[in-house]
DNA sequence: CATTACCTGCAA
DNA sequence: TTGCAGGTAATG
C-alpha cells in the first residue's frame, strides 16, 4: 500500500507522537512471521525498556531509534498500519504487534494481509538495509545526472526499473504511473534509450507526484491511514493512476490499464509515446 | 525475465 | 466464485 509519501507521513506522525517515550512491553505478537529479525522470543526481551529517541524513513521502511544504538524497522508492505492508543483500547484480530509504551499508551501495527515486516538491528544491521536500497529521489544527491546514470546501459522497460528499491528507493505502482505521465514515458520504454530530454522530465516528474502526494497526506486506496488515524487524499488527484476509462488530463484520450512487470499499469495510449 | 508465493477482503 | 490490490522474495 504505502510507497515513500505515505510511509513519510506514517513515520513523521507517528515520530511526533512517541518520540522521547519509552517502551514497557512487547504484546500480542500473534503472526511471528512478521519479525524477521531477531527471532522474536529475543526482539520481544530487547525491545523492551528501550527508549525512543527520534525516527526517519529509509525507502520504504520507517525507522524507530532507540536507545542502546537499535533501530526499530518496520515496513507496512501492502495493507500495514501504524497507529497510537489510549492505554485502555482493544486491538481487533488484525493487530499482530503491539508496543506499549510506560505511559500507558500502545502503539498498534494493524496488518490485515499480514505481509508487514519488523526488525530490530544494531548498527550493522542499519547498514545492510541502507545498502540494499538506492538513491531517495527527493535527496538533493538524486540530480538528473544520477537518473541518467541509472538508466545509462540498462535495456529493461522504465517501468520495473523505477520500482526496483535497489536503484531508487521509495516509488512504487501508483507514484511510478503517476511519473511516467509527467515525464509522457511509455512505462515499456526501454530505460537506457531515453532521450536526455525525456530523463529529465521523468527526474522532475519523480520528484513532482512524490512532492504533492506529500503535500496532500500521502493516497489512500483502501487501508492507508497515518498514525492519527486520518486518510490522505492525494488519490483525487491522479492523472493516469486507477482512471482506466477516463479521459488523459492532458490530450483528453481514455486512459488504459495493461499489465508492466506483473503489476497493473496505467497509461495514457495518445501522449506518453516516448 | 516471468511466475509463484505470501495473506485477507472486497468488488465484479 | 474469481480476480485483483499500494510490496517483496523466492523460484525457474
Amino acid at each position: 500500500m504505502p510507497e515513500l509519501p505515505e510511509v513519510q507521513h506514517a513515520a513523521d506522525s507517528l515520530g511526533i507522537q512517541i518520540a522521547g517515550a519509552r517502551i514497557a512491553t512487547v504484546e500480542r505478537l500473534d503472526w511471528p512471521r512478521m519479525v524477521e529479525t531477531p527471532a522474536p522470543e529475543e526482539f520481544i526481551v530487547r525491545l523492551a525498556g528501550r527508549e525512543i529517541r527520534g525516527w526517519g524513513r529509509r525507502a520504504k521502511w520507517i525507522l524507530l531509534e532507540l536507545d542502546g544504538g537499535w533501530t526499530l524497522a518496520l515496513h507496512l508492505r501492502m495493507s500495514g498500519s501504524l497507529t497510537v492508543h489510549p492505554a485502555d483500547t482493544e486491538p481487533d484480530r488484525h493487530t499482530h504487534l503491539v508496543l506499549r509504551l510506560t505511559d500507558g499508551r500502545q502503539i498498534f501495527f494493524h496488518d490485515t494481509r499480514k505481509f508487514g515486516r519488523a526488525r530490530l538491528l544494531d548498527a550493522a544491521g542499519l547498514a545492510m538495509l541502507n545498502d540494499a536500497h538506492g538513491d531517495e529521489p527527493l535527496s538533493e544527491a538524486f540530480t538528473v545526472e544520477r537518473l541518467a546514470g541509472l538508466l545509462r546501459g540498462r535495456q529493461r522497460a522504465i517501468k520495473p526499473l523505477l520500482l526496483d528499491q535497489s536503484l531508487i528507493a521509495g516509488i512504487g505502482n501508483i507514484y511510478a504511473d503517476e511519473a511516467l505521465w509527467c515525464a509522457r514515458i511509455h512505462p515499456l520504454h526501454p530505460a537506457a534509450e531515453l532521450s536526455t530530454e525525456a530523463i529529465a522530465d521523468l527526474h522532475a516528474g519523480i520528484r513532482a507526484v512524490l512532492r504533492q502526494a506529500l503535500a496532500n497526506g500521502g493516497s489512500t486506496l483502501r487501508d492507508y491511514r497515518n498514525s492519527y488515524g486520518a486518510r490522505g487524499t492525494n488519490q483525487d488527484h491522479f492523472h493516469a493512476y486507477d482512471r482506466e476509462g477516463q479521459p488523459c488530463p492532458r490530450c483528453g484520450t481514455m486512459i488504459v490499464k495493461t499489465v508492466v512487470a506483473q503489476r497493473g499499469t496505467h497509461y495514457c495510449p495518445a501522449c506518453q509515446r516516448r
